[in-house]
DNA sequence: TTGTAGGCGTTATCAT
DNA sequence: ATGATAACGCCTACAA
């Protein structure tokens, strides 16, 4: 036996006979004698015989192999995503390459370039905050090669999204604080330029126009970092600033919701007595911590799990990427924990 | 310009010479007139040719990818881990390809099949809980294989391991408990098959012994699933069952130790006052609990990047295997929070 | 039922 | 300074 792993030829010569033959014994071809076929694979498991992949992607120009390009791994959410993608890429037998771009466009462009030199069969992409123009997705997309982007999606033709229904989530969970008897609900806003950001202030809005409520600019903030630390400052100076103290407060994401907790308490105010308080994305603490966060939850696994799903199809052409429907929008779901309940029901 | 992507060959018969002057050219080799060099750089910047990587992987029997296998994605520790994982490929030119193996040893099998198949240079492991046996890695060991083992690693010959000492931040954890008046220190253990669990028991084991301290086998639970909920159950078990109840608990994770720590709050007992807590691991939600959690820190980013640089100079033949010293250990620094401290200092 | 030959894209070796 | 050829491992149309 040779040094290294076995290949089709050490079979052939093996047993004297063409590694055509070999190939076809192993593969169960029809035309193979039973005789044959039992004896190359009988030795083939002996020899712990592997089929090279390598080999195999070159003479099919197929790598059975998907890229994923997200900001940042250290993410809950988007660990959970890349679960969701790593399952169903396994289950269908193609292997998953990850590249975190750590919000910097020129790793996400070399990446790409990476990527496609591997012969990759299609990509996944969450873009980074500093990806403004789209020109390096585009002209893929326009050569046919299948892309799905997910979470954070871009405006531009052709291109598949899935996404979550924001809108619809930050209205559930206004309109959620409203059925409480909060009156004055703030709105921890996120960065303008991301879209999600946009949809979940335009579903606060519309939940509290849709009870007749009033919408105050001054209880709108933006924190564009969205850490805890950030919206503890941030809730604090409200406090003291304004006449009208908030009694609720929706967060763009679960860190600052956390923030803003933590500043509430440490004002000696209750939670939910005093102030409710609703999160976005539902992060693992959120039953950790005391009083337990409510938080619009983000399906991150389907989310994954979906597009790879559609991804998948394109490349194996189950379907055509223009018969989708456009965009693909999975459910939020408002889950109601101890932060923002002090009715009795 | 024919369909997909251009190769050497089609720059080659553009302009009339061979390939292999092409690929000289590209490559900047002596011998090569440069002019020649200049055209052909210049029809392969307007062609967008890009080498093969799958086609050079199966020249040279290398495809500048490693293999990284853990049990979850989904776990702030790993994602951390493969964040430095990621820095480091990336930044010398290597692939990651990802499989998590839910904790199943059928699956964590298959993917190193699949990964070899794939041709991958090397592996970075960290094992499901259901690896006892390690006869599929030790194998590929004793073939020379790569493979560099992180966080959960194998009492196995010639394995490079890379962890942190879990046993002194073990030890730390207890004695600043033991230093802070608490007297029944418990201990939420891992599962036992992990070598990191049995090293954070030694640790708890000797800070006690250290300060002459009676080691109570009732006060060491196993936790096997590892989940908050879990360690509720357990925690509220071991209060109506003991006589003597314990008044800390040093866990061998954040979630445990949260778990602990609800229950003790439904039971009336205030933290850190009545009963104080340790967890490991130092994943985020421990600033954000109330009170915040002291905690373990182990250095994940780090222990990711090491482990890839080692697996990086084994493969590219820097170092020998036989030449790291063994194992690589990690520090990890205890961080104090309030759930532990009860003496002003 | 089996073998032969060519090719996927690239590069090392040996000519010219 | 450049070309021809073979080889990496596998598959498949065609031949026998």
């Amino acid at each position: 036996m040779k040094i290294g792993q076995a290949t089709i030829k050490d079979i052939a010569r093996e047993l004297n006979v063409s590694s055509s033959t070999v190939s076809r014994a192993l593969k169960d071809y029809p035309g193979i004698s039973d005789e044959t076929k039992r004896k190359v694979k009988e030795l083939a498991e002996k020899l712990n015989y592997r089929p090279n992949a390598i080999a195999l992607s070159l003479r099919k120009s197929r790598s059975y192999t998907i890229g994923v390009i997200i900001p940042e791994v250290v993410h809950f959410f988007f660990s959970t995503v890349i679960s969701g993608i790593e399952e169903v890429a396994y289950s269908r037998g193609y292997n998953v390459i990850l590249t975190q771009t750590n919000e910097k466009l020129a790793r996400e462009k070399s990446s790409i370039e990476t990527m496609l030199s591997n012969q990759i069969d299609g990509f996944l992409v969450s873009y980074s905050k500093e990806t403004e123009d789209f020109e390096h997705f585009s002209k893929l997309l326009d050569q046919g090669f299948p892309i799905v982007f997910f979470d954070r999606v871009p405006a531009i033709p052709n291109a598949i999204n899935v996404m979550v229904d924001d809108y619809k989530g930050a209205f559930d969970a206004v309109t959620h604080l409203i059925h409480q008897g909060y009156e004055r609900i703030a709105h921890l806003a996120g960065p303008k330029s991301l879209m999600i950001s946009k949809e979940r202030e335009r579903g606060y809005r519309d939940a509290l126009a849709n009870h007749g409520m009033e919408i105050n600019p001054e209880y709108i903030i933006e924190c564009p970092v969205g850490t805890d630390d950030e919206s503890q400052r941030i809730t604090k100076d409200l406090f003291q600033n304004l006449e009208q103290k908030p009694d609720a407060f929706f967060a763009n994401n679960d860190m600052a919701a956390v923030g803003a907790m933590l500043a509430c308490k440490a004002m000696g105010l209750r939670i939910p007595e005093d102030v409710g308080i609703v999160g976005f994305s539902n992060w693992q603490f959120c039953s950790m911590i005391d009083p337990s966060l409510s938080s619009v939850a983000q399906p991150g696994f389907n989310m994954g799990a979906k597009a790879t799903e559609i991804l998948l199809d394109i490349i194996e052409k189950k379907i055509e990427a223009s018969e989708i429907e456009l965009p693909v929008t999975l459910d939020t779901e408002l889950l109601v924990r101890k932060s923002s309940v002090r009715l009795k029901s």
